[in-house]
DNA sequence: CTATAATGCGAGCTATCGCTCGCTTTTTCT
DNA sequence: AGAAAAAGCGAGCGATAGCTCGCATTATAG
């Protein structure tokens, strides 16, 4: 009989059991929000799916919140992955080649997981989660402006931030509008004219030629 | 002594009071949206907020999802009125004026309730009202679409709907995007900078001159 | 092997949610 | 005026949510 109970520090996992339920857990909350939907993603359901009890998952999340943010996390982690490589592996290429790749990674990143992209969207106002996807923002605009700055001899004379504010802004709404819409953007050459044609306007917008 | 129960038709609205019960309803809803969020407007809350009680309110409404669905009719009227009173104004006029006030409008359609607007876009997946949404979607792409293809001399050329769906996604993205980015984009003066630059990179990929 | 910490369990509490139903009040009709 | 229809009311129902707590099981240390 422990007079002192060990001390819950209610969240860390140190062995490799746990580091697995928390695994589990995660991975539970994003099959449900993408097949069940938000409603459906109960502390409880999760744990079901998770093949764990309730009480271990408030062990390691203080609640559903928790859960969720970790989900986009992750989500957000696998997309900053494709940018920073695809940034730099252009670091030194002229800006077409830049964009273009820009634009196609944007629409892979789309396609990571079109679906749990979407929930996760809805659901970051309620998480707390904004600050982080803030800085994940945050984290793209900078290396995009970074890229444009080195480039700033190829480009026409216009404000770094700004410029980078309006062609990201594009370039994702088009990339997120093509996925989300499959239905009527669909085929593998509509998708190719796509990036054409966008690296098009984005180009446009930044080259010297008015 | 009624044997047959007059019938509870359970929506319509007929006498002047109990329409204005249903407005009173609808913009409880949209208040208790925007200032405490989704999951604090359950029925009780909007009765009380609406001074009316919860038997009212599903005398007209079927549920909560149908006091949202109503919330986002609204709204999108009101947005659909301003997109449609643009293009009609401008539909003699060239692209780039035409351009020109589409940006205009659409940051100020986002500007009419951001916080409104944000908590709309993420629940219409939950509201079933998806289907409206994207009439409403295609409305806005039918209107543009039908513009471009009356001044298609002044154009370069390109397939309509690719353009369409190229020039809205950008221009919607620029204005939502600086609409709810309120801390680092706000003066006046930055409002139309990125006015000016949104058109010159839409006028650029839709004008002949490469 | 035994003690102690770490992890896992799940019945069940409390709170709240969406919603109904029997009734009263107001309006409309004749 | 009286009767019937329309509108409004709100206590309270069943369901389910988030979450806790006392205990069981598994891993680590001495």
């Amino acid at each position: 009989m422990a007079r002192k109970p060990p001390t819950k520090p209610r969240k860390n996992a140190s062995q490799e059991r746990s580091r697995a339920t928390v695994d589990a857990l995660v991975e539970a909350t994003a099959r449900i929000l993408v097949r069940e939907g938000f409603e459906k993603a109960s502390t409880n359901r999760i744990a079901e799916v998770a093949g764990v009890s309730v009480g271990s998952l408030y062990q390691y999340f203080p609640g559903k919140e928790a859960l969720v943010a970790a989900v986009i996390e992750r989500h957000n982690q696998e997309i900053m992955g494709l940018v920073r490589a695809a940034l730099n592996e252009v670091a030194d290429m002229p800006v077409e080649t830049a964009v273009r790749k820009l634009v196609t990674v944007a629409i892979e990143a789309h396609r990571i997981d079109p679906k749990l992209h979407r929930v996760l969207a809805e659901q970051i106002p309620r998480t707390g989660q904004l600050k982080d996807v803030e800085a994940f923002n945050r984290e793209v605009h900078t290396l995009v402006r970074a890229y444009l700055e080195s480039r700033r001899k190829e480009m026409r004379k216009i404000d770094p931030g700004l410029a980078t504010f309006i062609c990201v802004s594009a370039i994702e709404a088009v990339a997120h509008n093509t996925v989300l819409n499959q239905a009527e953007m669909l085929s593998e050459k509509m998708v190719r004219t796509l990036v054409d044609e966008t690296t098009r306007m984005v180009v446009g917008f930044l080259r010297r030629a008015a």
